[in-house]
DNA sequence: TAAAATTGTAACAAATCTGTAACATTAAAA
DNA sequence: TTTTAATGTTACAGATTTGTTACAATTTTA
């Protein structure tokens, strides 16, 4: 199911702008032009999260904001509130609309997606994915689950930290040291060695009869995700 | 994806100097010329890279650092520092910005873009390649592999390191002392015709039946990549 | 609390790499 | 051409690096 979202704004360019990114980020975009029907569609689509103008001909963002946050139905919609950079931030903030993220006119469409994200992740978690691929091996950071293949694969806390490591530059080597302190982070009172066992174990896990050795070893340097 | 650059920096000509060159090695290049907007493009663009003028006429160099890097989301941009000469480095150093470079101006562009490299090396190493070719010749520093032709060539460590040395001052002559010195660096009790032995080796991996021979010996001298 | 899972280390085995010496070949000098 | 010096080649023992396993200690889970 794809995640909704509904933009209330009176400045059509934004709305083309912004329906066009994130329809192109696979989200349900829908949107009004003023307040009054604002809040009569968000009642009825019910999205999973607002885009709300500040400054809306008719009604105010802020009143709109109350309302919705006044109904127990609506109140768990996460709303960003979308503000001219005229408008004092801190005014903003004071005036406790209860909205949940603001973001300041002109603004770039990665900023906004970020946001988007972040109030998802915290609202609609399952919406919200976190995955990383490196050819058929798959690790979803939210659930923590890795999988090989599309079959999922049962990794030790460490080997999901080394695996996750490895995954954020795939093909470039790490020596021993560097895994220790990346992995290992804080304290590092551990043998070098130590890296060889985990790496054992963590290929032990993700290989597949048949199927590519997914870690490489460099001899004299250490390892690297392949 | 190419690698965004963003300056701060009230002088224009450095602006420009810098810019023009940066985008000529191909980053995508922005900027402002005060602390204000600089804060607020930063924010906005999300560059990888920042690079902040220690004097502006109104925030100071420092204190949009210590901006950035109290947010989580900014904290991980590298900043390099653009300080005048006048100005003491131990003093920059010691107020503890969170800078993670520093240079005095006036500084020569091929020093900058080497801090560059370094910095995102070690933050988005992905975007940075460290390949380094000499005819059909290929060393990948990343990932420590070697293709001739574009075919893969396994070497050992000491193979390795040997080519990586020679490819570095191509054409040059190197005598097996020089040799010893910087690549068995340091403890170099070990004889004179070992580097013989190991050149052979080197030979052996990275000649293809019928291409040329890479390493020239200068006899009485030594050897060279050619 | 008991059972299961995870973790770090040590010990040994296996694989790979290194240095040296001995001999062969080649190039320069006499 | 002969002699001499420099380099090429090879084999091999020893050293180094990595793989693997077992085990005790610790942490987590049931």
């Amino acid at each position: 199911m794809s995640v909704s979202i509904h933009i209330v704004e009176d400045e059509q360019p934004i709305i083309t702008l912004v329906k066009y990114n994130l329809e192109k980020e696979g989200y349900k975009v829908s949107s009004s032009d003023n307040g009054n029907e604002g809040i009569e569609d968000i009642k009825k689509l019910f999205p999973d999260l607002v885009l709300l103008d500040w400054m809306l001909p008719d009604f105010s963002g802020v009143e709109i904001c109350k309302i919705l946050k006044k109904e127990k139905k609506f109140k768990e919609i996460p709303i960003i509130m979308l503000t001219a950079k005229g408008e004092d931030e801190d005014k903003i903030k004071g005036l406790n609309s209860g909205a949940d993220d603001y973001i300041t006119k002109p603004f770039s469409f990665p900023e906004l997606l970020a946001r988007i994200k972040a109030l998802l992740r915290r609202s609609k978690p399952s919406l919200v994915s976190d995955i990383v691929e490196f050819e058929d091996l798959k690790v979803d950071r939210l659930t923590r689950r890795v999988f090989r293949k599309n079959k999922e694969i049962h990794l030790g806390p460490k080997e999901y930290d080394l695996i996750n490591f490895f995954i954020k530059n795939p093909k470039r080597v790490y020596s021993r040291d560097q895994i220790l302190e990346n992995v290992w982070s804080d304290n590092i009172n551990v043998e070098t060695r130590t890296v060889d066992v985990h790496i054992r174990r963590l290929r032990q896990s993700i290989n597949i009869d048949g199927f590519k050795e997914l870690i490489r070893t460099v001899r004299s340097a250490g390892y690297s995700l392949n």
